[in-house]
DNA sequence: CGGGCCGTTGACCACATTCAACGCGTGTGG
DNA sequence: CCACACGCGTTGAATGTGGTCAACGGCCCG
């Protein structure tokens, strides 16, 4: 498909694990679901009790947390629910660039303009808890683990991005779904929500957009994975997709990286 | 074409969104070039001025920061020199997913997890400056405004990732190309170096992998762009690239994004 | 000189977009 | 109540962008 390599000295690097005794690093934990349902819990706990002023408030799809070029004022912590972050340039393309769930902090991205720079939308009904910035940071001049909280919201933002920079340059349409899918049901289990069944609350036409293709492209591209035997609908709606094995979807996605049909190597 | 507007209603959030004021504005600053040199000018003054032990090194090309699986440890300001930041998948994807500029800080990544997740590769001669995370942290605890610059340099980040991603997904693979010298100069320029005359430290192969393309596709992009006027190379070396004028650059995007061919302006 | 690596260009073809038609569920107004 | 419009999803056929394969030229270095 794409090409690889053309850079030479790029082994992997044969560092070992560390094992940092921080609260942050518990991610590389034997079981990763549960450390990040520790790591949401833990985060909401250390809201609650850190005596700031939340801003609780329940939202319904199509609410807008924050919008674009509004003041930055607050973080965002979702308790509940999907969101999508949507930039929209000046030459008009709009384009879904990030996808959020629980325990997600949202509005880092209007930290360093002072103002935000895309739209937060609640893709169905869910509750988000709002921290106004500078009351976060004084409060982390006297408790140090609440900036490295932050930190790491951060960092592992940085990473989802980069996923999806890496999903988007190397991978086909097909596989670009499959593992959108794919990273769907990684975020629901690392949350304990069920992943048998999912529900997709995107149009076909923001999940398009969100990958780089049209939504024909989504709906052949889920058709295939039907007709592969990958996924399958549910009998009410076609938003809502049972997928027996997860291990399915990236087996796909393997598959379509190689020529070869099936031969063996 | 990747699809534009193609779809009216497309994704565009419930609710009314008339107009938003600002978003041009976000650079507050009058001259954004200005204001960059400021911002790190100022960085790497209060790290000078911290009393942190700062480990300065100078790099050559292929050299790497950090590697993916590192215990993370520190981060990492560019003092000068161009990086890029590579990550290698389980089956076999090699993707550069950033490219990093002066007074950027590199590491970020390593916060999570407590490891690197990428290769930080110099692609010419350049310095960095390496500061202990842990340190940073306690001394942010006396000095507020570090954990700010630190949150600012991170958003930053983040930005410029959803811009990645908003060219991959908009923008025709010539758009994308023409779009990846505009960030280039504008990175440039930002810092106060020289923008009619630059030098490309990327092979082509480099660029396409960034920008989900083949070297080829690359290397016929560049070619209109100098059949169109947009560009031109410089007598020596295919790398070296002249830019009589940066906005025929976006110019050359917009009129990508419309079907029209050329009526007038 | 020969053999890398890098860049360019051409010919061919496949994958994804485009355009179009259709089915389905839902909300709305006659 | 039904007719109708509308949003959403699916599928087909045609087109075209960009991938693949190949050949070639320039450059550097052993």
């Amino acid at each position: 498909m794409m090409l690889h390599a053309a850079t030479p000295s790029n082994a992997l690097a044969a560092g070992t694990a560390p094992l940092r005794p921080t609260f942050l690093a518990r991610r590389s934990a034997a079981d990763p679901a549960a450390a990040t349902q520790a790591l949401i819990a833990d985060t909401l706990q250390r809201l609650r009790e850190s005596g700031l002023p939340l801003h609780r408030r329940l939202v319904h799809a199509g609410d807008t947390v924050y919008r674009c070029g509004e003041a930055f004022k607050a973080l965002h912590v979702l308790h509940s629910g999907f969101f999508k972050m949507v930039t929209i340039t000046a030459d008009g393309r709009e384009q879904v660039v990030g996808l959020h769930f629980k325990g997600d902090w949202l509005g880092f991205d209007g930290i360093a303009s002072g103002a935000y720079t895309c739209d937060a939308v609640a893709l169905d009904v869910g509750e988000v808890w709002s921290v106004y910035y500078e009351a976060l940071l004084t409060l982390s001049a006297n408790k140090p683990g609440v900036t490295g909280m932050l930190h790491a919201a951060m960092s592992r933002q940085m990473a989802r991005e980069r996923e999806s920079i890496l999903s988007l340059c190397t991978l086909s349409a097909d596989a670009r779904v499959a593992d959108f899918l794919r990273q769907w049901v990684e975020a629901l289990d690392r949350r304990g929500l069920r992943t048998d069944r999912i529900t997709l609350c995107l149009t076909r036409a923001e999940i398009g957009n969100f990958l780089g293709m049209t939504l024909e492209s989504v709906s052949r591209a889920l058709s295939r994975l039907v007709r592969e035997g990958v996924i399958n609908f549910a009998e009410k709606g076609r938003r809502h997709v049972r997928i027996a094995d997860s291990q399915a979807l990236g087996a796909y996605i393997a598959r379509s990286l190689t020529p070869e049909p099936a031969a063996l190597q």
